[in-house]
DNA sequence: ATGCCTAATGCAATTAGA
């Protein structure tokens, strides 16, 4: 089973890219981030024609998330994090899909820093180490999946000084995103390609693609029970070169079948 | 320190992204 995140940076204006990737790739689910688009203008329609049902929580202009399923019905567990009911920026969903506990957010930006964004930006942080907390203790498989916009190492950037200061390479944003996996998650992608330089994102500047100027921002955390089906993970880092592109790529983890001899 | 690019909104220029 394929499960894949991809912040597609405008459900609409990107929708020919997202279909053709997932007419070539075939992800069994997907979570989405930056729909840029409000409830009522997400594209239902063309994604049934190629086999997925869908679950969104969106907005005009800025942010919302979704998530696609292939496999099967998508029942839905929460919409936005707990524990601030004025934050109404739709950065949070959660359903159980297959069997599994699937987790799409949004991270805040927080730039620039110091500032309120960054501020909302730790607490929002605060908020969802809170909560993944009960879901890992709910024994459930989960997967965390989505835009954390947090390089957590220096492997992750192309240029670690210059990042110093910027609100997805803050010390104390990499230390939540490392009391974070302390629960128990565990980072798909560098769990199987340790030391190797995987990005997720090119910035539209500078030909930064070109260049392979690039961040690892785009994470697929597995609690314990999936870690143990973890057969392969890696990015489609060929579609940030279509025309029309997002500036992320779509990032992915392969997970063997629930073995019958176990259950 | 800022622009470089791109989207949404809405029809010009601003906000936001990372």
């Amino acid at each position: 089973m394929k499960i894949a995140t991809y912040n597609v940076n405008g459900i609409n204006g990107r929708l020919s890219v997202l279909l053709q990737w997932l007419d070539e790739a075939k992800p069994d689910i997907i979570c989405l981030q930056e729909l840029k688009a409000p409830n009522e203008k997400f594209p239902q329609k063309p994604l049934r024609d190629l086999g997925y049902t869908a679950l969104w929580h969106a907005q005009k202009s800025w942010n919302g998330v979704a998530i696609l399923s292939r496999v099967g019905e998508i029942h839905e567990v929460r919409r936005g994090l707990p524990g601030n009911p004025d934050d109404m920026q739709s950065r949070y969903i959660e359903a159980a899909v297959a069997g599994i506990v699937i987790a799409g957010l949004y991270l805040p930006n927080g730039n620039p820093r110091p500032g309120p964004k960054f501020d909302y930006k730790l607490r929002w942080f605060e908020r969802l180490i809170a909560h993944a907390a009960t879901l890992m203790e709910s024994g459930h498989p989960v997967i965390l999946a989505g835009d954390f916009n947090v390089m957590p190492t220096d492997l992750d950037v192309y240029k670690p000084e210059r990042w110093l200061d910027d609100a997805l390479f803050a010390p104390e944003v990499r230390a939540a995103y490392f009391e974070l996996l302390e629960q128990g998650w565990t980072d798909a992608l560098r769990s199987l390609h340790p030391g190797e330089a995987i990005y997720t994102f090119w910035d539209y500047f500078r030909n930064a693609y070109a260049r392979n100027a690039g961040l690892r921002i785009d994470h697929l955390l597995l609690s314990p029970s999936l870690t143990d089906r973890l057969i392969a993970a890696g990015v489609d880092r060929h579609v940030r070169s279509w025309e029309k592109t997002s500036d992320h790529a779509p990032v992915w983890v392969d997970l063997r079948n629930r073995s019958k001899a176990k259950r």
